[in-house]
Order: structure tokens, then C-alpha cells, then sequence
DNA sequence: TCTGGCACTCGTGACCATTGAGTGCCAGGG
DNA sequence: CCCTGGCACTCAATGGTCACGAGTGCCAGA
């Protein structure tokens, strides 16, 4: 096990990397932290945590860097999380309120958290697996033509053209609109299916066709739309990666357009707490030099989606979790208000 | 007024460097074209385009590079528009087709657009101004509260949450419904305000103040919703810049970024024919050195709504102009079919 | 009006010496 | 046993010089 000093120096090594972006030497570590040693011990040290794996020398006659592992030690022993300022809270507050429906407060999130932690902000809409059935309608646009329309607790709206077999009266729609909803509201999504299962029996024969297209179009849309969404933004700060960001920022672009890697990346954190992922335990080869950071937010107790931030694995960790959770917290607040 | 064969002389210029990226002096350029003359012919002519402001030199003994104007002069005169191959009009008919929704179509165009010029794609929503009204539906969630869900032509779907002063009967529900969809179905977004503007008189005095909410809210949606979405992506071609991309690359980010300064370049575009703009004819400063090229689309003759691709002045004109000009029109026959 | 020739410019890349931050190692002291 | 100061070594970065070559402008001649 390393000894106390050792991981203050890998702390004093993280903290100083992340601030100036350069290799970081003994000699100026003594002189910015009050490690009380001199640098040829702070070498020996350095020697000892190099071996361990926890950093690195990019040329023989550089300083340090620290490693993945070296920042994920810093992460889960080191590092606490930096909570936000009083400030930064009221200003969550004034930017997420006056949001006027799901999609604003996504886009109002993902700006937000994108210019707290100067990178790139990833906000996944509210699943809807997880999510209930508020109202289902049903719309005849044309004698043989309805329209589906899904509304789910989170407010979001999903429709549907249905071209039915036949035509069906006004009269037998409202009997399937109003037994459809008497079965399905205020119920998740995963449970409908068996849900309806034997609705289309209890209809007259010459309506049974349409009934039967209309559900089956229903559950097709919770399948179909059970594929999530996300927005992201902030990719402006993908050029605060580095000197070398010219090479990296190509493949994390790629990435991120890639909205099913993205869905997989949250998808990896875990449901509750916050998780962060360090460079190569990103599984995508594109963000092998970057870290995510991701938790998810709900409006109860059980997270309905998840948010975070793609940047580069010299990041601020501390802060960056600060604002992560404190954005997560608030949206959770915003989306149980509605 | 300049020679033909100046003309020619340009034209060479821009291919050359559209191609290498590279000044193109003159030499290379009799060697690459025929043009039937010495360099020392060709280099004359290069000082007359040089005072004429069509092309400048980075450096006193480095080859040419077209300018802004030079660019504008060679789309304006020098180039066409050069048709897909037909295995690129498959390819676009194959990944439209099957498009599911309104976002599906979108999204898959953007892609599109992006891979077949290998550029930034823009696509902005269709216009909620210029669509008309399929279908205004009213749902009673709670006896003083009722969703309002505005269904347009051209797929898309906004709904809003009305908090009523009063609670109403489901009757008087159904038959507002009634009597607004017969009222505005069919119209278009800017012509609704005037066609609802006396509804409320003919309701019965309990549910005025419900009815003139509902009113009011459908109103402020279309104006709200008037404001345009878009969808951009393939930003991760912005890394084919060139060799000065890291330069470029963040204030394109930003602007990409901000979607009222796209929606404002969008509508800057003329709304039938195709139009390009040039690095410094685009009023916002960090498109500088980039190049949009944009055109409207619809399902019928009239623009719904336009789409572009941003990229660096020095691009294939003719390619791209192709592209968007094929991606538009396949987009307007898909619209045009649901 | 075009062409060939010629002198000139200047960015590029190779080569080289210098500098300095940083290291590893070792002998000595608390 | 651990810490410290000293010392020789490494090597990236810096900057200067130099030759090269692509490209230009200009001019005289066809």
C-alpha cells in the first residue's frame, strides 16, 4: 500500500496537471504544495508511483502525467466532490425555471450543464420504459385513417398514422378510445402489451381488423420509441482538450454523433450514484482519452434517464461531479413540479 | 472585363486548389491543364486576376489561392451544378425511404446530406407558418385541467398543458373541439388568430373563462412553436478544414451552436433556387472563412422549410450544390407522400 | 500578344549548438 | 531506516545558419 505522502503526491500531481497542462516536475511540486520534503524525495516517490502504474513520463526528461489509473485512484480516494457555489446554484435555478415543456428543459439542461463544466453535455430524454402512460387518443383524420397519439407522464407525445382495414365509426373509436385508456393509463410501458392483449375480441367482427391494426401500431411505437433520445451540446469546448486536440477531436466528434454509443455510454452508468469512466475503461476506442461523467435524474426516488459530460480525462473531477450532481438534482425537481 | 481564357485561367485556380489545398502556381497549372499557353502567359494573366481582387498569394513566393470573390465569380459563372451518379440517387432513395416520423425524416437527411458532401448538414424543421392546421385535439386529463395537443401537415406534433380557471364537462369540451377544429383545419398557423378571435361569445358564461384560456394558450403555441428547430450534424468533418483547422474549428462550433444564428442564416437564403454564400458574405463573424450552401424544400412548390450544409469557401461547389439540390427534392417528394 | 530567360523573394527543411528542466543514483546525516 | 543535497546524464525545445526550390515580376525578342 502507498503511504500517506505518496498519494498526497499523486494528489498535488492531478491537481497540478489539471490546472497547467504540463508534465509536472518534482521541483515545482515542492515549490506549489507544502509537502514539507525536499523534491529528491518527492523523486522517490515519484519513482514508487510510477512503478505502481499511477503515472507516467511522456519523455525521459519530462515530468509526470498521471495515468488512467492514477486518476481513478485520485477519483475514489482522493477527490471529493466540489460543491457548487451559492451563485452557481441560483443560476441553475434561474436558467432551468421558465421552461416551458420537455424539450425546452432538455436543451435548457444540456446548455446549462455545458457551460458550468466547459464540456461537452450529454442529457438523455426520460426513458420511456420506465416511464407511464398518461393518455392514449385516438383521432379519425379520415374514414379509414386514425391517428395514434401517446402521451406519457413525462410529457412527452408520440403519434402515429394508423391506415386501417376498414373504416370505423366515430362510436366504436371512443368505445376503443375509452376502454384503451381505462386499461393502460397510469401504467408502465413494459406492462401494456399483456395489458391489451385481449382487447380485440371484445369488439363487433367488422371491427376487429382495425382494432387489432390500431393496438398492434401501439405497441410497435412503445418498441419503436422505447429507443431513447438524447441532445447533447457544448462541442465548442472540445477544443479546450489540449495541444493535442486536433488528433483527438475527430473520433470524439464521431462519437458523439454516434447517438447509440452515447445511449450505450449512460446506459454502462450505474442507476444511482454518480459514475465516472476514465479513459480506456470507455469501451468506444474514440473516447479511450477522454472520461465521462454520468448520473441519472429522475423525478422521484428511481431515475428516469441519465445526464452528464464528455471531456477530457485531465478534467476537474471534483468540480465537475459538483455540477453534475447539482444539475441532475434540479432537473429531477423541475420534471416532478410538472 | 476579363478574357476567356483568364476565366479559364480561375477556374483551373479553384479546382486545383480544391483538390491539393495547396497554392497552385504556374507551372503546376499548365502541367495539369491544357491550356495552351506558357506559364509565363499564365502568370500574367495571374497578376491581372490578382488586381482584380479574384485571387491573392499568402506569401510573395508561394502560388495562388482564389479569394471570396474569386469563389463567388467561379460559382456565379464558371461552374455548374453537377448531377448525382445514379448510384448516389439510389442511395439517397434507399436511406429515405422507410423514414418512420417526422424526426426520423429529419434526422435521416441530416445524416445524408453529411456523408454525401462530407460536410456539415443542416436541416431545419418545416415551418410551422407556412404549414396548416390537420387536427387541434382536447384531452381532459383533470377536471380543471386540459392538454392541448395541435397536429400540423406536415407530421408534427405540439402539445401544451392548460391549468383551467374553471373545471368544464366533457361536453362543452367536445363541442369546443368541434368547433375549433371546424374552424381551422385546413388553415394556415398565421391565418388562425382571426378565425378563433369570437369563439368564446358563443359559450355559455361558466365556461368562457376555460375556453378563452384554451384559446389563449393555442395562440401563444403558435407563436412559440413558430420559433424554428433544426437539426445539424456531420460536424465531425469539420476536421477536413484544412491544415488550419484548429483555428477555424471553435468559432464554427459556436455558431453551429447557436441555432438562431443558423435559423438566421437559413433565412437569409432565398426561398426557391439555390443559394450560396461565401466566407465574408455571411454576416456572422466566425463563419468567416466557411461557405453555406442552401435551398428551400417542400412537398409542394411552395419552400416548408430549408436545408444546407456548411463548409470550408475552399469546397467542391459543384458537388455540393448537386447534393443539396437532390437530398431537397427527395425530401419534398417524401414529405409529399405522407 | 505571347514566350523564354533571368534575377529575386521567401518559406521550408536539414543541421547543429545551446539551454534548462527534470531525472536517477549515491553518499552522508538525522 | 528515511530523508537530503549533490552530481552527472538525458533529451525536448529553442534558435540560428544555410542551401534548396517553387514561384514571382519584369524585360527583351519573336
Amino acid at each position: 500500500m502507498l503511504s500517506e505522502r505518496r498519494l498526497e503526491v499523486l494528489r498535488a500531481i492531478v491537481q497540478d496537471y489539471v490546472g497547467t497542462e504540463e508534465p509536472v516536475g518534482s521541483k515545482a511540486l515542492t515549490e506549489r504544495h507544502r509537502l514539507g520534503v525536499s523534491p529528491a524525495t518527492v523523486r522517490n516517490d515519484m519513482a514508487a508511483l510510477e512503478d505502481e502504474g499511477f503515472i507516467a513520463q511522456p519523455h525521459t526528461s519530462a515530468g509526470r502525467i498521471p495515468t488512467d489509473k492514477g486518476y481513478r485512484l485520485f477519483v475514489d480516494k482522493l477527490a471529493g466532490v466540489k460543491p457548487l457555489s451559492t451563485p452557481e446554484r441560483r443560476a441553475i435555478h434561474n436558467f432551468l425555471d421558465g421552461a416551458v415543456d420537455l424539450d425546452d428543459v432538455v436543451g435548457r439542461t444540456v446548455r446549462l450543464l455545458a457551460q458550468l463544466t466547459r464540456q461537452v453535455a450529454v442529457v438523455q430524454y426520460p426513458s420511456l420504459t420506465r416511464s407511464t402512460v398518461r393518455h392514449v387518443e385516438l383521432l379519425s383524420l379520415a374514414p379509414a385513417r386514425v391517428m395514434l397519439v401517446l402521451i406519457t407522464d413525462t410529457g412527452r407525445v408520440e403519434q402515429r398514422m394508423v391506415d386501417c382495414p376498414a373504416p370505423i365509426g366515430e362510436n366504436s373509436l371512443a368505445d376503443l378510445r375509452a376502454r384503451l385508456n381505462s386499461r393502460v393509463v397510469g401504467r408502465r410501458f413494459a406492462d401494456v402489451p399483456q395489458l391489451v392483449q385481449d382487447l380485440t375480441d371484445s369488439f363487433e367482427q367488422e371491427d376487429r381488423g382495425t382494432v387489432s391494426t390500431v393496438l398492434a401500431t401501439l405497441l410497435e411505437t412503445l418498441v419503436e420509441e422505447t429507443e431513447e433520445r438524447l441532445m447533447i451540446g457544448g462541442t465548442a469546448n472540445l477544443t479546450r482538450f489540449g495541444h493535442d486536440f486536433p488528433l483527438m477531436i475527430r473520433p470524439v466528434l464521431e462519437a458523439l454523433e454516434e447517438q447509440v454509443v452515447l445511449l450505450k455510454l449512460l446506459g454502462e452508468a450505474k442507476d444511482s450514484g454518480m459514475t465516472v469512466r476514465i479513459g480506456h475503461e470507455n469501451a468506444h476506442e474514440g473516447l479511450n482519452s477522454t472520461s465521462v461523467v454520468a448520473v441519472g435524474y429522475g423525478s422521484g426516488d428511481e431515475a428516469v434517464a441519465k445526464l452528464g459530460v464528455v471531456g477530457p480525462t485531465r478534467m476537474d473531477y471534483p468540480g465537475t461531479m459538483g455540477a453534475v450532481r447539482a444539475v441532475a438534482r434540479y432537473v429531477g425537481q423541475i420534471l416532478a413540479e410538472s
